[in-house]
DNA sequence: AAATCCAGTTCTAATTTAGAACCACTCGAC
DNA sequence: GTCGAGTGGTTCTAAATTAGAACTGGATTT
């Protein structure tokens, strides 16, 4: 039957999963990130079916998370571009490869590494901090519910 | 046929996905974060068919995100609690949630918040930090590959 | 202008999911 | 202690989704 839907759920993390929840979404987005911007290159990258590719970036397109552009070869061809919006997904991917790196290897397999560009340095693990800047752990949060934009 | 698997791939993110990626996972791993522990709260909360919910616990004890304990009334039956490994998913869930709390609402529409119990304001946007300390993104960094562990 | 590449679309078959029905065991009330 | 409800599933079927192959039409290369 259909998937159930969320887009109009009241929290944000059920939001973003529908938005990009599925089992493709982030591994194009994080193709996206790495610099893939054509179709065949994705396609072949990922080793995902064409038309399950292109369903998915036309939602994407419809989302706003990418764009089409001129390509920047200076074809005739077109290319996916991260919006903004797209853009704001790199801490779920960060955040997904550091949960990743350390717990889903073993010693001595390899793994890709994202690094600091300016130094070439392993970027920190990230850590979440409470308004006052200390930092706070999971034990030390709560949800609040139904808060409305006004009270933001 | 069947979906393809990640599970010896080089990418954190791909491995990471490959457990946690598909539709429903995070919506449990949330709901265990927001401290539903029993399977019937979970499948009351999201609606969820019993099956699915079955096989994605099965999977997530199998995997070490979650682990039986006896149910925390002192009846017979049992919960679910997340280990260690599944804590680890903290920020994962975070980030979508800010990143669904910036980009999928509509002004005046009624949200979840995460806040700081001690405090009660909501918790800082996450970033991310060089090693040396400064806070970076995603232009200023880059994916190396093929990374050992003896090179870590 | 022929051959190849690109970015898809369409088709079919296999897999996955939703939802309902069923079942054994536990609990709470009487 | 037993009757009805609740818990934690399993099994079944139908519908939706996915994979993969084949096809298409325009762009590019040769």
């Amino acid at each position: 039957m259909k998937r159930k839907s969320f887009r109009e759920a009241e929290c944000p993390v059920a939001r973003a999963l529908d938005a990009i929840g599925d089992w493709w979404s982030l591994l194009i987005i994080r193709d996206a990130f790495d610099g893939l911007r054509r179709f065949s290159e994705i396609q072949q990258n990922l080793g995902i079916a064409k038309g399950m590719l292109a369903s998915r970036l036309r939602e994407f397109v419809k989302l706003g998370i990418l764009e089409l552009v001129p390509a920047s070869d200076g074809s005739a061809y077109q290319e996916y571009a991260l919006t903004e919006k797209g853009r704001g997904l790199f801490l779920v991917v960060v955040a997904l490869r550091q949960w990743g790196e350390g717990h889903l290897y073993q010693k001595g397999e390899a793994r890709s590494l994202l690094v600091d560009t300016r130094t070439g340095q392993p970027v920190a693990p990230l850590r979440l901090y409470a308004a006052d800047g200390r930092a706070i752990d999971w034990p030390e949060t709560r949800v609040e519910s139904k808060v409305a934009e006004r009270a933001l």
